[in-house]
DNA sequence: TCATCTTACACCTTTGAACCGT
DNA sequence: AACGGTTCAAAGGTGTAAGATG
């Protein structure tokens, strides 16, 4: 197969939207719940999304990882989300890679891509790759597009990430709004068996009355329909980082964008603002990327964008809306290609992972920190028509008051060695597993150890890019 | 006592192998 | 032998209830 690598500085411009938006607004307008588990649990709705936008004989991978939307924990409390306090120290950040990637930009373009796979956990030890998460935080996920040939190559590409805000949410180890878990029964098909109150089992499941569970306790307490927002949402800092990690999230209540936080609380406000921005500023990257908030319907009229070129001005965009709802981003930042030579050569030490300074360490294109991003490499990337494959999820940042367990402790696949390697900022470290129950591919990555874990990528690539290609 | 988390469970869909007919 | 359709069992995705945990 033959790869043409697009001119870096003559990308096109990439649009990316939100299928099933209006199932997303559904359950935003609820304040969107997602279970985690110990095991991993899917989302619902999954992330789907469709790309244009792409040079089709470039390669790109595609990625979501979670952002916190703001530094609070929050408690459910008499049909509204209070907050709670400040929130849990930032857990190692996992950034799901498309099982597809890299692929095409027609092979992207060709259909919508789904992100079913995907699964959100709470164990912090998790070693199957799901994406880690704090119970009773509010997320909303990023996708990200580069260019790259491969998954070793990503750390070059020029990034381009987006948000949608109707896909935030808040996870939780059950859930809290029995409105949510009513609307999830009613759109997931693997909920059906809770389908219908004349069901024998939900007669047997109400066998109890004094038993009540969490959902069907708060199913009192959600009489009062009015969920109230906390007021600091709109604008919110993580202020729990060092100044150089600060995501800060700026929300306006527009629309429903967020909006039971908003809107329910007092409706006059809701059409109070004119702007919605929702910046996720992460002021640890020097690198170039561009990130887009995809704004709600109502805010046709203005240009709202996230796209954040880390020290350079943001460029004009565009927002599309198709006739059935679906909206999208277009981005017309010109892309700069990011080389190499913008990196440093010093090794990082594990310890200072999350350190405020250390991001003059960065590879300059990296959504967030990955110079410490174990990579998550299946026993192979194939994927086959109709079949989705592993995942292998990269690892972003740790901030120094995380726990370091899940790396430091020996055995197959842990990670043992206090730096990484130079040459690859991205990649490093390790495989730590594939899928559940599949054989690992562990692999240190020092030195020429490196040399071959990116020689089986590639093969596996290959390989993949062939079988599609039939 | 309370909020939150974990686990087991029944029910369901999805998946893929086996089987059959053409 | 190859292909396509059907069947069926296993695997795995759901929310709920009940108990555990801190």
């Amino acid at each position: 197969m033959q790869h043409v690598s697009a001119d870096p500085y003559h990308q096109g411009n990439v649009r990316m939207t939100l299928e099933k938006s209006d199932l997303w607004k559904s359950f935003h307008n609820l304040a969107t719940e997602m279970i985690i588990t110990k095991h991993g649990r899917r989302m619902f709705p999954h992330c789907n999304i469709s790309l244009s936008g792409l040079q089709p004989y470039a390669n790109y991978v595609l990625m979501v990882d979670m952002v916190p939307v703001d530094n609070f924990r929050y408690r459910w409390n008499k049909g509204q989300w209070d907050m709670a306090g400040k929130a849990e120290p930032q857990l190692p950040c996992r950034t799901y890679v498309h099982p597809d990637s890299p692929a095409l930009g027609s092979y992207w373009m060709k259909q919508s891509v789904s992100f079913l796979k995907l699964k959100l956990t709470n164990n912090t030890l998790d070693q199957h790759g799901h994406i880690i998460l704090h119970s009773m935080h509010r997320y909303i996920p990023r996708f990200s597009v580069v260019q790259a040939d491969s998954l070793y190559s990503v750390r070059w590409g020029h990034f381009h990430s987006f948000s949608f805000p109707e896909t935030s949410f808040t996870a939780v180890t059950a859930y809290q709004n029995t409105k949510i878990a009513k609307l999830k029964i009613d759109h997931n098909p693997f909920a059906k068996g809770f389908k219908g109150e004349n069901t024998r089992t939900h007669s047997k499941r109400c066998r109890s009355n004094k038993s009540l569970g969490n959902a069907t306790k708060k199913a009192k307490q959600d009489k009062d329909p009015g969920n109230k927002s906390p007021p600091d949402l709109q604008r919110a800092k993580l202020d729990c980082e060092p100044e150089e990690q600060r995501i800060e999230i700026v929300v306006s209540d527009k629309e429903d964008l967020l909006s039971p936080w908003a809107l329910k609380q007092d409706p006059s406000q809701s059409h109070s603002l004119h702007t919605e921005l929702l910046e996720l500023h992460d002021h640890r990257q020097d690198y170039s990327t561009e990130e887009q908030m995809v704004p709600g319907p109502a805010s046709m009229s203005y240009q709202p964008y996230r796209s954040v070129e880390y020290g350079r001005l943001p460029s004009p965009s565009t927002i599309v809306e198709d006739g059935e709802g679906r909206r999208s981003y277009e981005s017309h930042v010109p892309d700069v290609a990011t080389v190499p030579g913008h990196e440093t050569t010093r090794p990082v030490p594990v310890r200072d992972m999350g350190h405020p300074h250390h991001h003059h360490t960065l590879a300059p294109a990296m959504p967030q920190d990955y110079r410490v991003s174990p990579v998550h490499l299946p026993m192979s990337s194939k994927t086959y028509p109709g079949h989705l494959g592993y995942s292998y999820p990269l690892y972003s940042h740790y901030s120094t008051d995380q726990g370091m367990g899940q790396w430091a402790e020996g055995g197959t696949g842990q990670y043992s060695g206090p730096y990484f390697p130079h040459h690859l900022p991205f990649l490093t470290s390790q495989t730590l597993t594939a899928d559940q129950g599949t054989p690992q591919r562990s692999v240190y990555h020092h030195g020429n150890i490196t040399a071959e874990w990116s020689q089986n990528l590639s093969l596996d690539n290959e390989a993949d890019l062939a079988i599609r290609s039939e």
